[in-house]
DNA sequence: GAGCACTGC
């Protein structure tokens, strides 16, 4: 009963960027297009925005028409979590089952989760999870139907899935593809999977490949504004109109898109500076936070309904564009940026730069204001620059780390990568980075082959490749346990320590508590341990000392995953293998054994302290600032290796910081240090 | 003395 709802065609023209003006199908239509197009091309593409109930109705037309009668399974990916999971309790309520029942026909599959059966006939997962699956079963023989969805947002995992998908329809011809997108990128989908060298794939001709259908969204009428001159200071821009809204619109919402945390709070102290001048007035303001980086409890507040008489200003990152959906938005204001990661391949460093958004975003962003009723939405730019803007936010698979995609790919038997069928191929010094990195860390040999054990042990892990590597050499330094630990703590991210209440100096305080000497990496293992003696399920301990329950219940499930991966491979917890130097090993204490470990996987991360407290490239060529939740934040050291670096507006951090000896560098990585020299 | 957009296995 909710199909109906769900796909009705709106009326109103709306935004004419979001939607292809011919064609679009009444509700009876996509039912009998989409099914009779499965029927006849291996690819069907899907247009239609969120909302449009794609993702919850195809499946159970595929379902109801057959094809999954002969016990073979429709999937259907999502690029998060919490999508893969909620999607899949709404279908299976829309099929008539209880929530108990989710995991019989319709289930979900994500990291740590796996609510499904033998009866499944229905699988909602992450296409993180699916490129996994690959490694057991390469030519994913159990499902029939494979939609991905919302492959327009270009994540890492779903463009590899893409390209794989392609190689597989010509060895399953009767495979289908069905692949899901907001925007006009459909054509360019629909060329990829015709492309190859005869234009024939799975013996088909061009035309016979597939089809595009596109589909009218629920969505509502949304006014866009522009300015009449740039602005140049964007955050004040938005305050001012924040309070012009406030003053001259209808009740509703308002959703603020800004680029980052420091923004977003002086965004808000503006907005409460101002809500004073108003004096006592009927109607108020209410400023709240939202990004990645809040924890749940406060991130929550944005969900519940504003008191009477006042009116929600969420000031957000662009969480809110895809991620989060937040009821009773009536006005979007859209400052135009947002912060993208982008990896530098000749210095090896990562980068959070301020980019313009792209039209594709601008029109999510938009969106936002028009879910439940007609909405209004300020771009903080002006129409031609506007018009300037890219059509589509550039590809994660061209300004990414490639080497743990390049480690998978390599996994999957493609031995030439160069030549890899990529929907939008990166840039060679990518490329040539990752297998540089690889091949340092002995994943790959010097013909570009994978190496036995290593390189695929490397490969079946659930970790990026110099945690991996690190991990699997534990034995020989007899600290796996310990190993284990760390690994799975360096997986939080910063989010361990986490400060109640605003209260920053017991968060220091308790950093303090827990730190060893050594470094950081040891000061996690160490919280690690006390959790665990203190019950594994104390929160209110967590409470008391500054610490991140739920991250550190994470990092319990990451541990047993990886122990598990680990003794698939044969290598039990226990295990120690006997290396060349290990008399010499024997007589040392663990934390030098563990510091040696890490070294043999980041010795590519070294730095070196300055007596003025920054650090330096083993080169001496660039400045790097120890992150102020490192130990070494407030203590001296000479060299060490670290975890992570990032490159943000002006200054290059490092966190994760362990002691090391110099000398341990080029005994353990003599052909790196020879080359790059000192 | 001072901080990192967002995912995922």
């Amino acid at each position: 009963m909710a199909e109906k709802d769900d796909i009705e065609v709106s009326e109103a023209g709306l935004f004419p960027a979001l939607y292809k003006p011919p064609g679009l199908l009444p509700i009876a239509q996509l039912k009998d297009a989409l099914l009779y197009t499965a029927e006849t091309y291996p690819v069907t593409i899907i247009v239609g925005e969120t909302g449009s109930g794609k993702t919850t109705q195809i499946p159970q037309f595929l379902h109801k028409s057959g094809w999954t009668s002969d016990g073979s399974v429709v999937a259907v990916t999502q690029p998060r979590r919490i999508a893969a999971t909620s999607v899949a309790a709404r279908v299976a309520e829309e099929m008539g089952f209880f929530p108990g029942q989710l995991g019989q026909e319709v289930g979900y599959s994500i990291r740590f989760e796996d609510v499904t059966s033998a009866k499944t006939q229905i699988k909602f997962m992450t296409d993180g999870l699916l490129l996994r699956e690959m490694l057991v079963d390469p030519l994913l023989k159990r499902y029939s139907v494979i939609m991905v969805d919302e492959a327009h947002e270009r994540s890492l995992s779903s463009d590899i899935l893409l390209s794989l998908l392609k190689k597989i329809l010509r060895k399953r011809p009767e495979l289908r593809v069905i692949v899901s997108s907001a925007t006009i990128e459909a054509q360019k989908f629909l060329d990829f999977f015709a492309s190859d060298e005869d234009g024939k794939v799975g013996g088909k001709t061009k035309n016979e490949l597939g089809r595009i259908i596109t589909i009218q969204g629920r969505v509502h009428p949304v006014d866009i504004q522009y300015l009449v001159e740039p602005t140049a200071d964007y955050v004040e821009t938005a305050v001012q109109t924040v309070m012009d809204i406030h003053s001259t619109e209808d009740k509703g919402d308002i959703l603020l898109f800004l680029t980052g945390r420091e923004e977003i709070n002086d965004a808000i102290d503006k907005i409460t500076d101002r809500i004073v001048d108003f004096g006592p007035s009927s109607q108020t303001l209410q400023p709240l936070p939202l990004y990645a980086g809040l924890d749940t409890e406060q991130q929550q507040f944005v969900f519940e309904p504003a008191p009477e008489n006042t009116r929600k200003v969420i000031v957000s990152t662009n969480i809110a564009e895809a991620s989060v959906t937040i009821d009773g938005i009536a006005y979007v204001i859209d400052c135009g940026f947002v912060k993208l990661r982008n990896y530098d391949p000749s210095l090896g460093i990562e980068r959070l730069n301020v980019c313009p958004v792209s039209k594709a975003s601008a029109t999510q962003r938009a969106g936002r204001a028009g879910r439940t009723r007609p909405g209004k939405c300020f771009r903080l730019y002006t129409e031609s620059a506007f018009a300037d803007l890219p059509e589509t936010t550039f590809p994660e698979i061209q300004r990414s780390d490639l080497a743990p995609v390049i480690l998978q790919l390599m996994n999957l038997g493609i031995t030439n990568v160069v030549r890899f069928d990529f929907l939008s191929p990166p840039p060679s010094k990518l490329l040539i980075r990752a297998m540089d990195t690889l091949h340092s860390l002995g994943a790959i040999d010097e013909y570009a082959r994978l190496t036995r054990p290593l390189g695929t042990r490397m490969a079946e892990l659930p970790l990026e490749p110099m945690l991996a590597k690190t991990l699997l050499n534990a034995p020989y330094f007899a600290c796996l346990p310990e190993m284990l630990t760390i690994a799975s703590m360096m997986t939080l991210q910063g989010t361990v320590f986490v400060s109640h209440d605003g209260n920053k100096k017991q968060e220091d305080k308790a950093k303090r508590r827990f730190a060893v000497a050594e470094g950081d990496h040891m000061t996690l293992y160490n919280v690690y341990e006390s959790f665990i003696s203190h019950g594994k399920k104390d929160a209110q301990w967590c409470r008391e000392n500054s610490l991140n329950f739920k991250a550190l219940v994470k990092a319990m499930s990451v541990r047993k995953q990886l122990r598990n991966h680990l003794e698939r491979l044969g290598i039990a917890e226990t295990a120690t293998f006997d290396g060349p130097d290990a008399a010499k090993l024997r007589g040392m204490n663990l934390v030098e054994r563990v510091r040696r470990c890490l070294t043999t996987g980041f010795f590519a991360h070294a730095a070196r302290m300055k007596s003025d407290g920054t650090f330096t490239t083993p080169k001496g060529d660039v400045t790097l600032w120890v992150h102020p939740s490192s130990i070494f934040f407030h203590r001296k050291a000479d060299w060490v290796i670290y975890h992570e670096i990032m490159e943000t507006r002006d200054k290059t951090y490092i966190r994760d910081l362990t002691t090391v000896e110099i000398d341990w560098l080029t005994e353990y990585a003599p052909s790196y240090y020879r080359t790059k020299g000192k």
